[in-house]
DNA sequence: ATATAATATTAACACTGTTAAGTTAGATTA
DNA sequence: TAATCTAACTTAACAGTGTTAATATTATAT
């Protein structure tokens, strides 16, 4: 009688399908240019068969974005285990963070611009993803602060600091393209450094 | 026979004219949510009217953001007038500019986040707004270097960083205001004194 | 075999940006 | 003044959009 098991697991494989083609369209044609037809069409079903997996347009970049944000979390958990130097390891996550976003820039704009323009609520609710991702930055800040290798600040205030400052260089090198920066991993390594630098004074 | 200057001049009334209320649909509706039959609905012309005085959609936007950087532009200018401390007029100066993100949060995601993604060649161009902007930047960099005030380092890297920081903060600010974010001007404060901490270092 | 439930599709609605062709009004010339 | 020209504007149309309701198909359970 397991039929409804491999029912539910089909299901589950179609929603799989819709998602990869929807995150391929999105990222390469960006959001607003693909249509509920267009990834109909890659996967070979009727448009409105997506409406049976997924509410509406938004809500299947929404699940998009909360799949980009597992993979920045997971790329990011695997540097917790060296636990030697908090400092070293909260520069290493900001590089690892900021090349996250140029790596997959698109992806990147869709989870931290592009889907808070369409969901005003946007999934940093307690328990999400996102959550776990800032939580990971507040861990690592936390650990600097209680070595005393910070000033004696607020953890929050810190993370977000820190925050501020990865994600502006990341879209901006993702945005301006053409614009005569330094040596983009240069630039980087600066960023990183002279936030953290400043959070030393 | 001053007819054609009269002429000229109520052409370039009605293209400000349609700046203007694509200016205001834009921001209160979002780019992608207006339509060009909406603008023309507000001035009272036929959709295709526009498209005598801007290429197309795009074009509209981007002459849009173009104002918005020369507003930005202005609001920084006025504060190079004090010449007394460096260091100071830039911290103003990174203020000013989150302030203006903020007090025109629709217009700043247009200019530096949406009009990036329809227009590649992005309007920071030789003798462009944005252009002119960046240098505003430089400028005051270069003196806060000059009088050592900074460590003695490459004045485009070190804008570029005071750059990401800002523009970090504010988009943030932005694009997730129900996120537990410190106080905002304690954080945007932060931001700023970090930064020109660790630049100091 | 038949009834039931799950899944997928067709057709339609009210929109979108944009183009080509057509119209109107004002200035210029004869 | 009458005819012409030209700039400004509009109408109609094309191919496309997200989404819904009604319909059809398929697979399971009785």
């Amino acid at each position: 009688m397991g039929t409804k098991e491999r029912r539910a697991r089909e299901k589950e494989q179609l929603r799989r399908q819709i998602l990869v083609a929807a995150r391929e369209l999105f990222v390469n044609e960006g959001y607003e240019s693909v249509s509920m037809r267009k990834i109909a069409n890659k996967i070979e079903y009727s448009p409105t068969t997506i409406y049976l997996y997924f509410k509406d347009k938004a809500d299947l970049l929404n699940s998009v974005c909360q799949e980009t944000l597992l993979n920045l979390l997971n790329t990011l958990e695997h540097l917790k285990r060296d636990k030697s130097d908090p400092l070293e390891t909260l520069r290493k996550s900001g590089r690892a963070y900021v090349e996250f976003g140029l790596k997959y820039p698109q992806d990147y704009k869709l989870t931290f611009v592009i889907r808070p323009q369409f969901q005003k609520g946007l999934g940093l609710e307690e328990g999400s993803v996102g959550e776990k991702v800032f939580n990971y930055l507040r861990e690592m800040v936390s650990e600097c602060i209680q070595q005393k290798r910070f000033r004696q600040a607020d953890v929050e205030t810190t993370g977000q600091v820190l925050w501020s400052a990865v994600h502006g260089v990341t879209l901006l090198l993702i945005d301006f393209p053409d614009f005569p920066w330094t040596e983009k991993d240069e630039l980087i390594d600066t960023v990183i450094h002279t936030t953290i630098e400043g959070l030393k004074a």
